[in-house]
DNA sequence: TGGAGGAATTAAAAAATCTCAACCCGTAAT
DNA sequence: ATTACGGGTTGAGATTTTTTAATTCCTCCA
């Protein structure tokens, strides 16, 4: 359950229905906003930058299909998984819901059970191509093993450890400063002190054996060979 | 892992088709629904989520081949079985059929006999890859016969502990996240306490005498040697 | 040469997470 | 009715990971 918790929103008009994909969600593990029509949603979409927006196609304001027009028109939106929720089984409906670019489609009524699934089943193929393994010269990170390789020895680091490395090692040579690194692997609302990061870097480096690590004083860190 | 009687849609305008095949169908085990043309179709594959859809090509309000390319669009659909059904031995249709991501194409006039075959090869080839016996070096699972043997000697495992090393022997290396193994062993609407995972690990590496479940801390479990 | 600022090193405290044994509750078998 | 068993829960250690805090090391520059 510590699986750092997905936002998601949700937004429809009807209290009912918002309560149930609530409670459903939250038991899930999931971080839940709510919005109860289209300018809210949008307004609190911007704010919370969540993982996955449910929108139903009918709401006051502006329509789930509306909102989504907008979302995907913004950079920061085009990765979201967006699924739209409608009562009617209109075609034309769903038609333009997944020209408009939503990766999901539900009518109403809604199955928790079944909606789950779903929802689960979207983050499972998101993480498939987000998880890659990482080969940089002679070292080689597998996030689905959670293990390194450096010229055939296995190295095994712990968690924030192993994220941490992987971070750098997504963009070998580029510096990240000390406070992505916190963003990333940290999440932005948790506080730690400065120290903790060097730590962390320590320990890969000692672990790896290889100076694989590059510290730009005053800027951050990089992964370098 | 229950063998839940395989829920098939047929989508056909023929009347006559419609009843041979679901007299054929049935008779083989299959739960049946029926379409009579493309809206129908969709509408009742939303709703009752069967594991093999029958499309006949030609058909009022949707073909379909439109039906499959909206079905497939939604991720709920990605995996479903979809037999294409036509009366022209078109080779246009049947290329464009396959590449909208049909997984079988039959063409009328149909011999029940053959069609049967094609259904229940359709599924053992699903199976396959579902139910098969592992055999990671000297450990043999056996989903089949719920048995374990570990160089020679048998392993009786429970129900649920049986489910959660064969879920982690699918995939020999890769680390389960803790709600992956929840989702999969004990489905995503029950709810269980976190440790109930980690007694079902401990039982299992007690009854098996080898070593080999590894503890990623803070991430999950993986099936190694 | 002697700070000053940033980073590396350490050790040790604090927190998170597992393991393990004991226990409880249904249900199927006897 | 009694027993045996699967399987879920709990809580107390044991372990590991993560963080903090104190100290030492550099490197640049006045």
């Amino acid at each position: 359950m510590e699986t750092k918790a997905r936002k998601v929103l949700i937004a429809d008009d009807e209290p009912d229905i918002l309560e149930i994909l609530k409670y459903n969600l939250s038991n899930e593990g999931y971080e839940v906003i709510t919005a109860k029509d289209g300018d809210e949603a949008l307004e609190k979409a911007r704010r919370t930058q969540p993982d996955l927006i449910i929108l139903d196609v009918m709401m006051p304001k502006k329509t789930g299909v509306e909102v989504c027009q907008l979302l995907r028109a913004q950079a920061a939106f085009k990765e979201t998984l967006i699924i739209f929720l409608t009562a009617v089984n209109d075609e034309g409906t769903q038609i333009k819901g997944l020209e408009t670019g939503a990766d999901d489609y539900v009518s109403k009524p809604i199955s928790p059970k079944v909606f789950l699934s779903r929802v689960n089943a979207l983050f499972r193929r998101l993480n498939k191509t987000d998880a890659r393994i990482l080969t940089i010269d002679h070292v080689t990170i597998d996030p689905e093993r959670y293990i390194i390789k450096v010229r055939e020895n296995e190295v095994v680091l712990a968690k924030k450890e192993f994220e941490l490395l992987y971070l750098l090692a997504l963009k070998p040579g580029r510096v990240f400063l000390r406070n992505e690194i916190l963003n990333q692997v940290w999440g932005n609302d948790v506080i730690v002190g400065d120290r903790t990061i060097d730590v962390h870097i320590r320990k890969i480096r000692q672990k790896l054996g290889v100076d694989c690590i590059t510290t730009v004083k005053g800027v951050g860190y990089k992964f370098e060979l």
